[in-house]
DNA sequence: GTAGTTTTTTGACATTTGTCAAATAGATTT
DNA sequence: AAATCTATTTGACAAATGTCAAAAAACTAC
């Protein structure tokens, strides 16, 4: 819950109700290494929390699987489209290792949110902080060139790299994995 | 404020009584063609909804002009992350031509917020919206080719090319302005 | 440890896009 | 209408990236 305690004052007393509440609501899920999670075409119902290893969300471009996001500790992954507007995701989510994360149900948030209207608050900050992280990927998407993109990543999330393949790193960062390995072999 | 409206239940009575505040706190300013309305560097405190025209924010890389968004009427801008956190902006917002915007002050929606706690859903309701926008973005800049992303933004602001410069245009899907113009002359 | 599988790298070449400079077209001002 | 300014297009070439095929390296399972 790292990710949404550092963006909360948690003096509030409030604050600390509101997490123990969602702490009562996830739940711990076990998956194996490779396991589908979530399939495109079905409308994603969970949000995961992963505790250890990493998910991934993807999807296809003309038969290339194409990386839409990474999460490990910390850090979160849904089909956010899906999952808030109810419809059906174009996304996959996989587990790229053996992973414990915890889930956290639309139906249960909405529930909770319904039951205790002053938890908005919360949910709204949230969504402010995975707005500005968004923002931050189209700025990097549109600003710089591959290598940057490169670099960047290994400063940002330097322990993706002993996690995930370079193919789905080079999808994620927008080019192809010969690229990627070329601008590898530069330094 | 359709865009607030259209992702909003209209029929709670609650949510008449939002949209009545909101308007209260809106003011009308104009703008001057090319006028500038907010300048990297300062943090900003209003958000923008065009009544008509249209205004476009944008930052420099390198010497180079780039457009991060447009907004029309029935849309908004503004420099979102700087809003949010509080801190300065890398985003210029200008006018492309002469026109009236309805603007919100981050004073005024956290007065709002603070004495209405119940309001915060719509607000996390909008945020959803705009995320959503957003994630649609980085899928095209991901996705498609240039004359792909050419083509679904005719698809999807046909309006936006009679108010904008090519050149504006092109640094918004994230190509040189001689290349937008080559993928048109090949029609 | 060997065989088999997957991942990563490399080479050769094609394609896309960018850059710079100049030409053209379109607007605006006088 | 001419002069001026701005926006757009075009040409020539350079740079970046993609594609396909194959080799090399790393990892797995027996």
């Amino acid at each position: 819950m790292q990710f949404i305690i550092d963006h909360i004052d948690i003096s509030e007393p409030l604050v600390v109700q509101f997490l123990t509440d969602l702490q009562n609501l996830m739940k711990l899920e076990h998956f194996e290494k490779n396991q589908k999670i979530h399939t495109a075409g079905s409308i994603c119902d969970k949000i995961y929390f992963p505790q250890n290893g990493f998910l991934r969300a993807y999807y296809y471009k003309e038969d290339k699987d194409i990386t839409a996001h990474f999460a490990g500790e910390g850090s979160s992954v849904a089909a956010i489209d899906s999952f808030i507007q109810r419809k059906k995701s174009r996304y996959n989510i996989e587990a790229l290792e053996k992973c414990n994360a915890f889930t956290l149900s639309y139906q249960d948030i909405q529930e909770l949110l319904a039951a205790h209207p002053v938890y908005e608050k919360y949910i709204r900050l949230f969504l402010e902080h995975i707005y500005i992280e968004l923002a931050e990927r189209i700025e990097d998407l549109v600003f710089n060139t591959a290598k940057e993109r490169y670099e960047k990543l290994i400063l940002k999330q330097p322990t993706l790299f002993q996690h995930v393949n370079l193919g789905h790193i080079a999808s994620y960062i927008g080019i192809s994995q010969e690229t990627l390995s070329r601008i590898r072999a530069q330094k």
